[in-house]
DNA sequence: GAAATGAGAGCGAACATTCGCTCGTCAGGG
DNA sequence: CCCTGACGAGCGAATGTTCGCTCTCATTTC
């Protein structure tokens, strides 16, 4: 009790179990559940999939897959807090965006095609409903959100602090309205119904161009 | 059994009972029980609110309810169902706008007051991830869809008539996303994000003027 | 080097609770 | 006296979670 010197000297120290460590077993083992996890969710929703279904999905027994997680919840927000920080790789290129419009289009696309690939739309419409009711998921929503204004931020400012956006609005409601735009045609997976990628960037670039670079006749009327 | 004839003359005969007929007295109840289940569903969601909870919130007994849905999943999409006519009547401005960009700004901005107004968007919110894995739900969704879709058809496709649109977008592109566009703002109910309504007008004016009255300059260069 | 030790991993029956739903009962108006 | 509407206890099934058990091994002890 009064000296666990020894007990760090053996126990830290990274055991071998079968060529690996006791910590990478266990890392593979979250992750196969939370692959289980992420596909029964996908399938049923996060409330209308039960333990069972992830038990037998990643071939565990229930009291195994509690030696991993805690509760139904906890599971939850791990996939939660995994996808956003999956997502969050999407918007890198935001960092080296020449224009607000170019920087915006490739962010935008990438996420869709991200989200198309990965087959997750179902899963970010679930957290969007779910982050309504669970205070958990909802902090992880709006700092998911959050990180990406962050990103975004920079650049509508430089538009903003060059006069390209003609009628005046407040960078806030700028961020807003083009967040939630994104989140529309992600949540929608339109490349799954059958809209061409091309076509979505071509609609998306003459959007934002005429927001982030207007011109006298084609924005700026009064209502 | 083989004359049902008598029955119909007694039974089609609309009843008074304390000044209402029983079909009235019978819509009266239906109404109460949606009123209550779509606070429950908000509350909770279409899986975690529970049968007890819509009956404490209507004050009526299982037995009673029963009478009048024959399941919980009936409940649902008959929310499901009053939701999306009530949506319907918000675009209905479509119909005598003068120009696409106006009738789709007037025709978003509708939607998004009415749905902040009722609250529903976490409804909406609901819908949209219930709909991916209840065909019933789906069908309501993408009917609704396609409905709003051939409102805005004719206004859009006025618009390529005259050559407005400069990069060439076919229109189930256009009209796939302007909707997504449109659902992404209404499922995040800006304006209780404290986002003002003129300034969301001004923003999705100037996105909208710019894609459907590009200009050489604006738009359509490419990526 | 064989036996004993102990901790982590896994199993699966069983837990209390809650679920959607049914049914026997009864009040009250026509 | 019948019929409609309402009640609410209660059904079986399913839920998330627990707990006692076995097994596997690396470590320690003899």
């Amino acid at each position: 009790m009064e000296q666990g010197v020894f007990f760090e000297a053996t126990q830290a120290e990274p055991l071998e179990v079968n060529g690996q460590t006791r910590a990478e077993r266990r890392d593979q083992q979250v992750q196969r559940i939370l692959e289980a996890a992420q596909a029964c969710f996908i399938r049923s929703g996060f409330q209308g999939a039960s333990m069972q279904q992830i038990c037998t999905e990643c071939g565990m027994s229930p009291g195994a897959l509690y030696r991993y997680f805690p509760s139904k919840e906890a599971i939850v927000a791990a996939i939660c807090e995994a996808d956003r920080q999956d997502d969050l790789t999407c918007f890198g290129v935001f960092r080296d965006a020449t224009s607000a419009v170019d920087g915006l289009v490739a962010g935008a696309m990438a996420h869709i095609t991200h989200t198309h690939k990965k087959g997750s739309a179902a899963l970010f419409a679930e957290m969007r409903s779910e982050s309504n009711r669970n205070d958990t998921i909802r902090n992880t929503v709006d700092g998911h959100k959050q990180e990406i204004a962050q990103l975004i931020a920079p650049l509508v400012q430089r538009a903003i602090d060059r006069g390209e956006i003609d009628p005046p609005i407040e960078i806030q409601t700028l961020l807003a309205v083009l967040m939630s735009v994104g989140e529309g045609i992600a949540i929608n997976d339109l490349p799954a119904r059958g809209i061409p990628l091309e076509q979505i960037e071509t609609a998306l670039r003459a959007m934002l161009a005429g927001m982030l670079r207007p011109t006298k006749e084609g924005a700026g009327e009064s209502a």
